[in-house]
DNA sequence: AAGTGGTCTAGACCACTTT
DNA sequence: AAGTGGTCTAGACCACTTG
């Protein structure tokens, strides 16, 4: 529910951050004070809050109050999940998407494997070249069960799978297992990406699932080794 | 506060999943029930239900319950915040650590810049290599400001340096910043590594704050390629 | 209709930091 | 002593899924 109390002061707040309009190591409102200020009960702005401590914004210390933390905000849209187009957008950087391969096909032994599907079950199949300032330095092949993606076109792979499937099928994505290894580069790399002298490729495996628990998505994202880079933000659990 | 009620809950049930107790897919007590089996309100059991998902353990559906989700324990540890050696005892893996270096120094340019630090501020230097299975796999650069640790010996640096900060120092860690790249090895990397073929490193860069905000440590992982591996499991922010 | 999780409230007591 | 965040409660209403 986008409606709740909590989440627009939230996004009321980061934006704030964002902005500058809240600057790093200064101390935010206590929280007596937001409840008055947002006309809420205390609970609710400590929702907010450890929303904003959970994503990095601040920082809160017990009898001194609340901090807003210097995180360089282009760091990161990198972490978590986060598609290539909404990635390059925040970025600001000139990106090119070239569809290479768009089918239907029945599940082999691979994608039985690594989307829990049955034998002979359908997948639709895209493989896709991602260019940044003009060099073609990711291959992305994704895999999703046609249960939960009847149809794709080449528009919708062009533009951004994700907004398709959140905005317009209204899937709503839960999770995500990401698993970041260095293999060496495949012939389809070599055919798809503009490697130069590189041998060698990161490979982002990503199994995304839906809020019901079901796999629908198992993607490879295979970077040229010098182009790729991973920002993560993680609290002490 | 770990004597917290919804923290000791908590750990009671995550224990439950990872021993196999609570099998997955299967749906967990509601919570009116386990306010009941607990002794507690509604909103304990909330908060203990939601750090069981931010976690990856459960996932919840809004009239249905909550359930168990199936996630390989072992794929866990690498993700977020971890020491070598936690992590080797976790993998059950065979493991050896080297102290190749480790000196008191003042701070260079490097250091002012990724530490924090003034000029000539003094600042222990570790470098460590990290043994698996008979290789050298891992090349680990540590630096710490001296005010917050000021005594490091050989022993502490061959055991586990985390330990020795939470535990003997009483030091709280609040969050990191981590960042993965690739490059190029350095004479460094091969002398201390056994890098075989291989002439190029992952590096994971990370910097450690404390829940005060000041950041303390700053680390280079330099890892073999084909040994790296980093999982991560992620929530839709 | 009954049961589930999602949000919100008002009030209480505690531990810690600052003045 | 006053102010801060941390925990906990009992109760309310809502939206959604199931019988």
């Amino acid at each position: 529910m986008m409606n709740s109390k909590y989440l627009k002061i939230y996004n009321l707040i980061k934006t704030k951050i964002e902005n500058g309009e809240l600057k790093p190591n200064t101390k935010l409102s206590s929280e007596n004070e937001l409840v008055k200020e947002y006309n809420v009960s205390r609970e609710t702005i400590r929702k907010t809050l450890n929303l904003l401590v959970q994503n990095g914004y601040i920082q809160k210390m017990r009898g001194k109050g609340s901090f807003v933390l210097d995180i360089n905000k282009f760091d990161f849209p990198v972490s978590g999940l986060i598609s290539f187009k909404e990635l390059a957008e925040k970025m600001g950087t000139r990106s090119e998407t070239i569809v290479n391969e768009l089918e239907l096909m029945e599940a082999d032994d691979f994608l039985v494997k690594h989307l829990e599907v049955q034998e002979d079950d359908l997948v639709w199949k895209v493989i896709r070249t991602r260019k940044i300032g003009n060099e073609k330095i990711i291959l992305d092949k994704d895999f999703f069960n046609k249960i939960f993606v009847p149809s794709l076109t080449k528009e919708i792979c062009e533009d951004s799978i994700y907004e398709y499937i959140e905005n317009t099928l209204n899937l709503e994505i839960g999770f995500a297992k990401k698993e970041i290894t260095i293999e060496p580069s495949s012939e389809e790399d070599e055919e798809h990406l503009d490697l130069g002298k590189y041998d060698m490729v990161v490979v982002v495996k990503n199994y995304v699932y839906l809020s019901d628990t079901s796999l629908f998505q198992y993607t490879e994202s295979r970077h040229r080794p010098d182009k790729f880079r991973f920002v993560d933000f993680a609290r002490r659990r």
